[in-house]
DNA sequence: GCATAGTTATAACGCCGCTATGTATCCTTG
DNA sequence: CAAGGATACATAGCGGCGTTATAACTATGC
């Protein structure tokens, strides 16, 4: 028929068609044929410019990690090295609620066959690397107690990746994930040296003061 | 053709067969014709059994509970409470790896549009209830600092609930996971009031000697 | 003995991911 | 500028998917 002035970027139009169908209409309407439909080309341009749908989820999930990474790079700096991993724990849990399918994409498949460029790899592993920079902060101010902080900001990943998918999946709701998530970050805190009333300040919010 | 002689269970049988292609090969493998050719049937056996492949799933996710209650009925006691809940954490996280898909079935959709009997709601709650159990005996103890019961397991639940979901998605390995899941634990019981020499006694294990 | 309810097989509809094929466009090279 | 190869594209088709309508079969209750 009529060829197509060549969209120089059908390869971006894609990914972002793909993102905002995933946000707009769940998992279920990514399909080649209705991506096609929505950027004006047929389903080969799936094939052309990613191989397959499971290479375009991998760009998706991209897409998912640099907006997770615009979040946690938005969160404002503080004297309180404690109050920051907090302020990163809700930009996270925010990014997530916001993009919900996206996240589950990103967090769903093995990451060692995504095949990115090294570019991407740093921007992935950079969306961790900021929790272990906060955590380095808390152990050089002596807010917590000497340690691995890689593998401290595994923990504090994990246990928010878990109340997050819970409430993701409805198995807890808001005020209880927001509840858990408050509480298990101050006992973490303690856990690992903190002083409870200094780890309560960082905190805020809504843990409830009775409590220790 | 040959009518068949009317099996009385197809409906058990669609949920085994669905169970073991499931852990066998895959979510890929969990379609209605496929089922239908390995109990023998027709496509029309979802439909009138369970009225679609979404009923099916919850039925699925059923027989995942179950096996998750076996496995934490089997959790030993103990004298030490802490280490009963170390105990059934490590269950739990057996379980998941044993039947990852069916895991993430488990806790993948809403469980509130599963529409189950009142035997299986008390099933599956059950098997959070045996947590709360564990921790109440820990505050009963004097383990842990008086505390509500129900917030403490979601708060360790969520923990290990995102531990294995990162394991089974190949972001944390084996080893990492295992760490991850001692040294959280501890470092809950800490903030939770249990004595750091008593808590590293009761977890046990791979957690480092060194710390704290 | 017969109606009624429940279960089943068959066939079809509109989707899906994916591929083979022919064609049109762009970029290189002389 | 012209020739030629590489790239991107639309079309059409394959087998498979969930689901539904229909008709035939079985089993139950009067």
């Amino acid at each position: 028929m009529s060829p197509k002035p060549a969209d120089p970027n059908v390869r971006t139009a894609l990914v972002e068609a793909a993102a905002r169908l995933l946000t707009e209409e769940g998992p279920s309407a990514l399909t080649t044929r209705r991506l096609a439909r929505e950027v004006g080309a047929s389903t080969m341009a799936v094939y052309t410019h990613f191989g397959g749908m499971e290479e375009l989820r991998t760009a998706i999930s991209l897409e998912g990690f640099r907006r997770l990474a615009r979040r946690l790079n938005g969160v404002a700096s503080t004297d309180d090295p404690v109050a920051g991993i907090v302020a990163l724990g809700r930009a996270y849990r925010r990014n997530a609620l916001a993009n919900p399918d996206l996240y589950r994409v990103m967090f769903g498949s093995h990451p060692e066959d995504w095949a990115m460029g090294p570019a991407d790899q740093a921007m992935t592993l950079g969306t961790f690397m900021t929790l272990v920079d906060a955590v380095q902060r808390c152990i050089e101010a002596k807010r917590i107690g000497p340690g691995d902080a890689w593998a401290i900001a595994a923990q504090m990943w994990a246990t928010l990746h878990g109340i997050v998918m819970l409430e993701l999946s409805g198995f807890l709701g808001h005020s209880d994930a927001v509840r858990t998530a408050d509480e298990v970050t101050f006992n973490l805190a303690v856990g690992l040296g903190d002083q409870p009333a200094l780890a309560r300040r960082s905190i805020g919010g809504a843990l409830a003061p009775s409590e220790h």
